[in-house]
DNA sequence: GGAAAAATTAGAAGATGTAATAATTTATAT
DNA sequence: ATATAAATTATTACATCTTCTAATTTTTCC
């Protein structure tokens, strides 16, 4: 597997392509370029860490349009938006819906390499997390119904005693099921189990 | 007291004053009228709910000022920006920054209604959980020294035997400790504890 | 210096949770 | 229909936590 982080250029423009693609290499970073949005789809990738820097217009598919379609997805690479002619309601829609930055062309080339960076480090943050969190739900659905209402039980502070009066079953049950669902979300303890329920948001 | 929110007008310029207060008061919603940043923060009370409509560009501190100095708070009204002459670098800082929104004038009266009400429901909710957290936090402070250590370490899993030994304590001592956490904490049950320890940021 | 709060310890009784073993009854799916 | 998984129960022994009572030592503060 390849784990080092790349720069994905989306622009239509092929001499704004080339400038941030030189730019990237003269840092040692790599990158990837697309002429347009869908062909960035196409190629789309979750698992590949890195950043996205887009342009707005373009032909086809917009810079918006694919942010907005990424935002679907469970995790995506960090979006830096870059505009010819941005507007400012336009940078307002962009960055509530979560773009990293907006920057309007022609930019400084130092200040758009310490956005790539932090863009980066910042995927790199959201990338761990996410993969702990899908541990975590992996153990969850190997859970059968019964033990997640048990450990939903568990969570909420209910006593394995009222947990079985609530269930109708006996309190051996919901020791067995209590033992089970440790098992098998690999919990040691009890507040390891509540940090997991918390990622699960089991809680609140 | 009075829970009824208010809508925090803060601009130099008169008319834009008397507008927006008037376009309050058209659909019943309170206001008050600053002309000035310092004016609006010499009379700053956190406890006061609803939400701030902001101009950018005033004599003395300006608008992105004011959210700089409103963002050390620990709880402020969510804040509307609005401005005659925008750019996109200062739509995107005070964004990220955290208002909800930037607009520029003129702006649309129903759409900025709509913001003023959805940010006057998100200062609601924010204010609630920040009460919960004032509540839980006062209790957290009435702990001694080592009675917060002892609630680390029980967040943390330990068992009494573990905390007793690493802490060079008896068992008993351990005992005692835990005892008047769980009363001072008003925590029923150990989950109760772990969900009050996640508003306090003890855990990760 | 002395009152008040905090930290410390012990012991005992009872509640609660855990682990290991074993067995029966229900689903569920091929 | 019949393996397989899930749900159910019981028993025993042990570990752990809780509560209560009572007392001593140490700090802290006025």
């Amino acid at each position: 597997m390849n784990n080092e982080p790349s720069v994905f250029i989306v622009d239509d423009e092929e001499p704004i392509r080339s400038a941030l693609a030189l730019l990237m290499e003269s840092v040692g970073l790599k990158s990837e370029s697309f002429s347009s949005a869908q062909e960035y789809l196409d190629q789309f990738d979750a698992t590949k860490p890195g950043c996205l820097i887009l342009d707005v217009r373009m032909p086809g598919l917009s810079g918006l349009d694919l942010q907005g379609r990424l935002g679907a997805e469970k995790i995506h690479p960090p979006i830096i938006i870059i505009t010819g002619h941005g507007d400012v309601p336009m940078a307002v829609r962009a960055v509530t819906a979560g773009a990293v930055d907006f920057i309007e062309k022609p930019f400084n080339n130092q200040s758009m390499l310490d956005n790539v960076h932090r863009a980066i480090e910042q995927d790199a943050k959201q990338r761990g997390e996410s993969s702990r969190l899908q541990d975590v739900e992996q153990r969850y659905d190997d859970l059968t119904p019964r033990e997640k209402e048990v450990l939903q039980c568990v969570i909420d502070g209910k006593r394995n005693k009222i947990i079985a009066s609530e269930m109708n079953i006996s309190q051996s049950t919901v020791e067995a099921h209590r033992s089970k669902v440790m098992e098998k979300m690999k919990a040691n303890t009890l507040s390891d189990l509540m940090r997991m329920s918390l990622l699960l948001k089991l809680i609140q």
